[in-house]
DNA sequence: TAATGGTAGGGGAGGAAAGTAAGCGCGTAT
DNA sequence: TAGTGATACGCGCTTACATTCCTCCCCTAC
């Protein structure tokens, strides 16, 4: 890309560039510099004739560059980098480099950073896709050459839309592999692996030979299975050379070649990475990410905000609208504050304190001077709030519209053009969700939006309602009407503008620091070994299925393709118990046993897994003995593991061993970073763990064994239902203790029990006494342990309860509510914060009467009107595309309603619903008090009342009016 | 097209279904 | 003695209304 030297413009007159008066003194921070906005309209504004044209700005044009690369020497140097993201693309072969010699092949690319904070661009020639097929033990390894001729001419003449692909077939050789689906018996046996020339070709490989179109003559009407023809490219090459996501990869010195303008007729650079090379995809190391690498490098980070003009009550669309600010901020991961904070407005603007202001006349090179930026800072990580559905595409539009050539060219890979796709991602977890896909080669999207909506569940993903949830820190939002207001007005109105702009920028990289994303997201990738870009894109299924498809390839084992049966199969299969509950509430201590990691520990105690899953017809077939094999209480057999251990307890007890490795390092950790690192490992961890049961229960999924989800949850219940027993048969008067224990609830893998003792002391001793015992009659590692002591204890009904929650004796930890109004999203936040003051005066001041006032004074406050609207607001989200409703459902209708309203700031699908917005202020539609009293409030306010106060007694509070 | 972790369960909303009381017409006894 | 009208009452039917049940939907627990 051409060096841009000013940011003086052409086309549409000169551009301005402002300055603060004072540049000697010690700038106030951004944070400062927000709050003098907030407290007073700002002293710090220039006035009109201190402005001053902008000087030439190479200086900082050379801070945003990357550290200058020293001379490298391929013969002597090694590069060491951390891979940011791997990918592929087609290109033709390089001579002296493994692989196909001939045609377009795929080529993999890896994309990261030096510890130095230089940017890599590398590219690993010869690793071709491949599948499986098994074949006859009589299969001769001559006959391959046969197989691979008559395939190859089948698919020549069936793939001819496949361009320069001079032979598909590349190569099929004999091999020993065995099925990791249903014990096998004892050896390995004959299988194909045929390797072809694109991935693409994979699918047609597969096709061909299950629909019988090859017929290879020894081997007559031999039905071909395949196996691992679905897994994806970039996982299959991370899985066969040990690459996990982000972590470090070494080309010694002597296997890499530098691409560089120069006239020897070597490979051109085609990235913007600062150092490009060539390497053989068996000629690199990959380092496990452990001891010293477990770094992180310091990588660049983007975030990004843009506001647009727009059109009164129309929301801004960008054949119309024109990009009036971006601001943008740039830090690099680890250090406290951004290096680059800058804005780029249309029409001048007063400066602001701490950062750059870059103001053009002509929006079209505003845009162009934008990407030129993106390229000239080179981000590893392109963040910010919703960037993905409406910043970016909003920018590339814009860009379109306006015929900025130069623009849409944003990831590193030099003339690749950047586009938007929109696709839907659905899932029962989250359920039906529209995105877009925005190739950006080589630089990570890490919308900060999609991060919170995986990672937590909020009553409202606004940036504003996220960033006073997590940081206490409300940035005041300018209505969308105004900006057109503003931006029409002067230098320091847009300045006034910019500022929120800027703080819209700031926010995520904040936010990201707080909750720790990017640490987390990392470890993830390294734990799970998918490229970090797919924790946000992908699903769950991917993790597990790299984890698998890495621990089977050790052992020589190979996965089937599993056909999904088109449409709802229906299938299902019994979940955990939840004991009936003994309702009340308990004005002594109650201890909780849980089984820590349930499903995990079952799957290892009884070795359940793929490999070990056992049909009933195949036991004579085997000859195995009764004491061989065990039947599950869901009637499934799995053999035991001296005959074949299990693939996923070995995943199992791996995590669980790393998680209690970093959970020890954590402890020893001087240093806050690497205390962070840790942290998120440990959690990515016990995450991963978790989800394996998950994956074997996804009948839409890549490989379903309800044979073992039922088996995992048909052991959970037996066991719980043998903890209530035992505890029961043993802490009761006639064994010599004070008291009868009761079980008095308990869901899926804990039991809460009275044992009748009066303290919290007490209560914990039985706890782990009793926590010991009962583990004691399960097989290891299956372990119960106590956990915690309520007292008191509100049981409402199953799964929904509180209590004080006590660690230790002395004092409780908090208070604890499970399932309650105070918890949920889709109540109005009056309810919540009512039942949650009730019971904290319940529950901790065990004052009843204050909680029968408050309650009384919040219900009369409604009725007088004296509540605050935004109390009042309930939301629910959007679950579906309106057609799929079946039942008619306020939310549903009031979206539509607001969509006919303002189509542009409808909700979407997927988003939340807030009802009774401002349109009610606005509208002055009187709020309906008797309809929130008694719809919203009255039943649950009862709820928590009657079991204290007695029937009679709670109602009497809704009638106190 | 490709891709999509699980089941249990509370509770609200809304509609269907079954129940019930009121209203009415009709027949009949007085 | 037979016929007539007024009245009360039982019965079945219709209608309006309240209740229950069921399903959908959201969201949570684990």
């Amino acid at each position: 890309m051409d060096k841009r030297k000013t940011y003086s413009n052409g086309a549409g007159g000169a551009s301005k560039r402002f300055r603060g008066e004072d540049e000697d003194t010690p700038m106030s921070t951004f944070e400062e510099e927000l709050a003098l906005l907030e407290s007073e309209e700002s002293e710090l504004i220039a006035s009109e004739d201190s402005l001053q044209p902008a000087p030439e700005s190479q200086e900082v044009d050379a801070r945003w560059s990357r550290p200058a690369l020293p001379p490298l020497d391929p013969a002597a140097d090694d590069i060491t980098f951390q891979q940011m993201e791997t990918d592929y693309y087609l290109g033709y072969p390089l001579p002296g480099m493994p692989g196909a010699q001939t045609g377009l092949i795929p080529i993999m690319r890896m994309f990261g950073v030096t510890s130095e904070g230089h940017s890599v661009c590398c590219h690993v020639h010869g690793f071709a896709p491949y599948l499986f097929v098994p074949v006859p033990e009589f299969f001769k390894p001559e006959w391959c050459a046969t197989f691979q001729r008559v395939l190859n001419t089948a698919m020549m003449r069936e793939t001819k839309s496949v361009t320069e692909v001079p032979q598909a077939v590349l190569d099929v050789e004999l091999v020993k592999r065995q099925s990791m689906y249903g014990y096998q018996g004892a050896g390995p046996v004959p299988f194909l692996r045929i390797t072809v020339a694109q991935p693409r070709l994979v699918a047609a490989a597969k096709r061909m030979l299950e629909r019988g179109e090859v017929v290879v003559e020894q081997l007559g009407g031999w039905q071909y299975r395949a196996y691992e023809s679905n897994v994806d490219f970039e996982i299959r090459f991370m899985i066969d050379t040990n690459v996990v996501g982000c972590n470090w990869i070494t080309l010694p010195a002597g296997s890499w070649r530098r691409r560089a303008v120069d006239p020897s007729g070597g490979p051109q650079p085609v990235s913007l990475s600062q150092l490009e090379v060539d390497v053989a995809w068996n000629k690199f190391i990959s380092h496990p990410p452990e001891g010293e690498w477990q770094k992180v490098a310091p990588i660049r980070i983007l975030s990004f905000d843009i506001e647009c003009s727009n059109r009164k009550g129309i929301f801004p669309e960008p054949e119309k609208d024109a990009v009036i600010q971006i601001a943008n901020m740039v830090i690099n991961q680890g250090d406290k504050d951004p290096f680059i904070r800058n804005i780029f407005t249309l029409k001048s603007c007063a400066p602001v304190v701490g950062s750059d202001v870059r103001s053009y006349e002509d929006e079209g090179v505003l845009l162009r001077d934008w990407a030129d930026f993106i390229r000239q800072v080179d981000p590893d990580i392109i963040t910010g709030y919703n960037i993905n559905n409406f910043d970016l595409p909003y920018l590339i539009n814009r860009a379109k519209a306006l015929k900025v050539a130069t623009f849409p060219f944003l990831g590193r890979i030099r003339g690749r053009r950047t586009e938007v796709k929109t696709t839907v991602l659905q899932s029962k977890q989250m359920g039906k969700r529209e995105s877009n896909t925005i190739n950006t080669e080589g630089r990570t999207q890490f919308d900060l939006i999609m991060f919170l909506r995986r990672e937590y569940k909020l009553r409202s993903y606004s940036l504003n309602a996220v960033s006073f949830h997590f940081l206490q820190e409300q940035k005041e939002d300018v209505h969308h009407n105004m900006i057109s207001t503003l931006q029409e007005g002067d230098a320091h109105t847009r300045r006034r503008l910019a500022v929120y702009c800027l703080k819209d920028a700031y926010l995520p990289l904040k936010l990201i620091d707080k909750l720790m994303c990017v640490i987390n997201y990392m470890e993830m990738a390294r734990v799970t070994g998918v490229p970090m870009s797919f924790l946000l894109t992908r699903g769950q299924q991917i993790k597990v299925v790299s984890q698998l498809l890495r621990k089977a390839r050790q052992q020589g084992l190979v996965m089937p393709v599993y056909e999904n049966k088109g449409g709802d199969t229906g299938e299902s299969f019994e979940g955990a118990t939840v004991i009936e509950p003994r309702k009340g509430y308990y004005d002594v201590p109650i201890a909780t046993l849980d089984f820590s990691s349930l499903y995990p520990s079952i799957m290892m105690a009884h070795n359940l897994c793929y490999t070990s899953l056992l049909e009933p017809k195949d036991i004579d077939k085997y000859g195995l003995k009764p004491d061989q094999y065990i039947k599950t209480p869901s009637g499934n057999l799995f053999v035991k593991p001296s005959l074949r251990p299990g693939l996923l307890p070995e995943i199992l007890r791996e995590l669980l061993a790393a998680r209690k490795k970093a959970k020890g390092d954590l402890k020893k950790e001087t240093d806050p970073l690497r205390k962070q690192v840790l942290d998120g490992r440990q959690l990515a961890l016990k995450i991963s763990a978790n989800s394996v049961y998950g994956f074997t229960g996804a009948t839409v999924g890549k490989l379903p064994c309800l044979e073992i989800s039922q088996s995992v949850t048909a052991f959970g219940r037996m066991m719980i239902e043998k903890t209530k027993e035992e505890v029961e048969k043993r802490y009761n008067i006639a064994n010599g203790y004070k008291h009868d224990a009761k079980v008095i609830y308990g869901d899926t893998d804990s039991v809460m029990v009275r044992f009748g003792v009066s303290t919290v002391k007490d209560a914990m001793e039985l706890g782990n006494e009793a926590a010991a015992f009962v583990s004691g009659k399960f097989v290891n590692p299956i372990k119960l342990e106590f956990e915690k002591v309520y007292f008191p204890y509100l049981l409402i009904n199953k799964k929904r309860y509180a209590g004080l929650y006590f660690t230790r004796p002395e004092i409780h930890d908090k208070m604890d509510c499970k399932g309650i109004e105070t918890v949920r999203r889709d109540n109005c936040p009056l309810l919540g914060n009512l039942i949650n003051v009730c019971l904290q005066k319940l529950l901790i001041e065990r004052d009843p009467d204050g909680a029968v006032d408050h309650a009384k004074q919040v219900i009369s406050d409604l009725l007088c009107n004296r509540i605050d609207i935004s109390q009042l607001v309930i939301s629910k989200e959007l679950t579906k595309t309106d057609a799929d409703y079946s039942a008619k459902q306020a939310h549903v209708q009031l979206a539509n309603k607001m969509k006919k309203r303002d189509p542009g700031n409808a909700p979407k699908l997927g988003d939340r619903v807030p009802y009774d917005p401002i349109y009610v202020l606005e509208n002055s539609v009187p709020i309906d008090c008797q309809y929130y009293l008694e719809n919203q409030l009255s039943k649950p306010l009862l709820r928590i009342f009657e079991p204290i106060l007695g029937e009679n007694k709670a109602e009497s509070i809704l009638l106190s009016e």
